[in-house]
DNA sequence: TATGAATGAGTGTTCATTCAT
DNA sequence: AATGAATGAACACTCATTCAT
């Protein structure tokens, strides 16, 4: 029955999601565990459920995370774009790189959009919504300069943008093995073609 | 020991598949579980076994049942469409009705894609290649008829097409809720937007 | 619903004996199951049921069948020493190499030998009976020929030899890896010394 | 959720040991299972993985104990003895004691030994290792006061003694019914005979 | 006699969650 | 607020044995 010493809120759950994430990036969704987190955070278990409901409210935070940082992501790579249509392709290369190095934030990603997941969580779905302006914007500023094809809702394609690419980061990830034995189809080669696809077909 | 019913392995098979499907439009995939299966059946765990070599291999009948099912939507679809960039977008149509249709056996393939899934059950590869066929065969005609690019490797654009299609499938699934809040967005409308855009993409 | 063709009882039996050797040959005890006995011996399982009350009972005529070929190779083994003392020698030897050479049968051996498994099957007790007195003779005749110590029951030093043997033999077997780490100590060496001193226990 | 009693982890530890502890001398290891050792302690089943990793690292303490009471009846039978000889002679006695005491744990300890159970529980190799190197030092010791051969290895000679010890003593438990039918031999006999001709066959 | 479909009591292990201290 | 012992429902899979046909 020991006591540790009380911390502020906000300095336990920065500690428990810092946890969290290295057990993420250990060893996947599918092998997380609330024991790893505790273990690594050396905190006690009933501590956790103090400040998170469940594990899907961790998970969520973790996943505020990860989008936090496929955000910047996208910001880096469409600051070295000159066209508004070239930073559309930008973001497709960097989500497809974003999921080559930190395949467990993709997993997490893609966990969290399954349809069983409760995602009740505000925090993750106001990153949610900044990225999916962030996109919005761009393609209206592209509109505006006439770049993109005026035609389309700047959300529904962001929207699509976004669910296609989701869709061949995920082909390609379960399908790698099958790619290398397909001697004319790399997986680099795919994603590229689609991401030509995409630009061509927004072009004006 | 219980009353046993002795029936045939074919009457039987049947009866656990259809139980199985059963369970599986019931509580989804993820909580698809054996138990449920033989409650729902009335027979004992042993005699799914004698049927079945194991859980995965009684969800790849399933999935066959559920692909075999898919590539006659597609067929159907195809069908009715005069040329063949209109036959590809006939099929992102059917994609998407199949899920709203059967949506536990559009998670079902899903399911079976991700690599975790061990895929050695030959009869569910069989029917996946065949749907790649079929596709990669009107994308073929389509570009020997001049109606599609030539650039494109027609397994590429294939998969390109069916990883997208599954991306938005699985966006709209997922984002049903948000969408419906969106005043100027329906599924519909992004399904046909996405279609549009993939047969202007690649028409010739 | 199906109808082999009768045999005689007679023949089933060795039908149903050989193929469960063949599994046990295949398999080792610990994994030997009815299922695979049927599958290789091509008959139904209600069949095997018919001949053998229970799969332990099927596996103590296997036992004999592995006692039987244990006594010939005690026989042949004792032909070739000149002097009783030797064949007791041999027979140590002898055990040995047939643990080496039918690894399974002797597995077989001892797992009947366990408290817990029911012998009441006559057929493999009157071998095991055999093989004792043919030891018992051994020793019996040495005695008279004086090259035996004349002090011991024949019976108990038959026993202690059996039991030794097979302590030995066991140890060898679970122990191989340690003492293949044992610069000083191999296999071969610890049963030449076992025999050596069991030899020199008994000389006259 | 029922009423849950909260122990101090050493007391429950013990707890689960003692239940562990009545269900092996119950049914023996064969038929020794984790269900009946909650059953027996009163707790959930999730409770004994709280401190035992799997089942076998819960026989492994078992075990544990078992060796550790038999290396204290080896010390107390060989401080009797005046001479090493007869020190060896006594740990011949005592092994048969102890089994005949303890049978359940003379099983569990012949089950360790298996090599399919994987014994990397350092806890039980390290008293497998004391004992060994108790009965090494008995004899390296005869062997320096002469009484001992001097041409045998101490290991092999330990070695030996342990596993014919192991053979005799098993015999005599799975054949007890037989000798006890066999007017001329007793258990007792065989043991003290077979403890005669170790201890003459070391002698020097 | 022969069949083989059906049985069901196991079997060890996991892990999110609870709650008395 | 912090602890961590306790929970128990899940879970997939096995296999000797039975018995209606």
């Amino acid at each position: 029955m020991k006591t540790r010493k009380r911390e502020t809120p906000e300095l336990r759950k920065n500690q428990i999601i810092a946890a969290a994430d290295l057990v993420l990036l250990d060893v996947g969704i599918e092998r997380f565990t609330v024991d790893q987190v505790i273990e690594k955070a050396g905190i006690a278990k009933g501590t956790v459920y103090n400040y998170y409901k469940s594990k899907d409210e961790m998970l969520a935070e973790l996943g505020g995370k990860a989008l936090r940082s496929l955000h910047e992501t996208f910001t880096t790579a469409t600051n070295q774009a000159p066209k508004h249509v070239d930073k559309i392709k930008a973001i497709c290369y960097a989500h497809y790189d974003y999921t080559n190095k930190y395949p467990a934030y993709s997993e997490l990603i893609s966990y969290m959009e399954r349809p069983e997941f409760d995602l009740h969580i505000q925090g993750y779905i106001n990153i949610s919504y900044a990225i999916t302006d962030y996109v919005v914007n761009i393609v209206r500023e592209g509109q505006e300069a006439g770049e993109i094809k005026k035609d389309i809702d700047p959300h529904m394609l962001t929207y699509i943008a976004w669910a296609t690419n989701v869709g061949v980061v995920q082909f390609v990830e379960s399908k790698k093995n099958m790619l290398k034995n397909h001697h004319e189809i790399s997986t680099k080669q795919m994603v590229e073609t689609f991401a030509d696809m995409i630009t061509e077909g927004i072009r004006a």
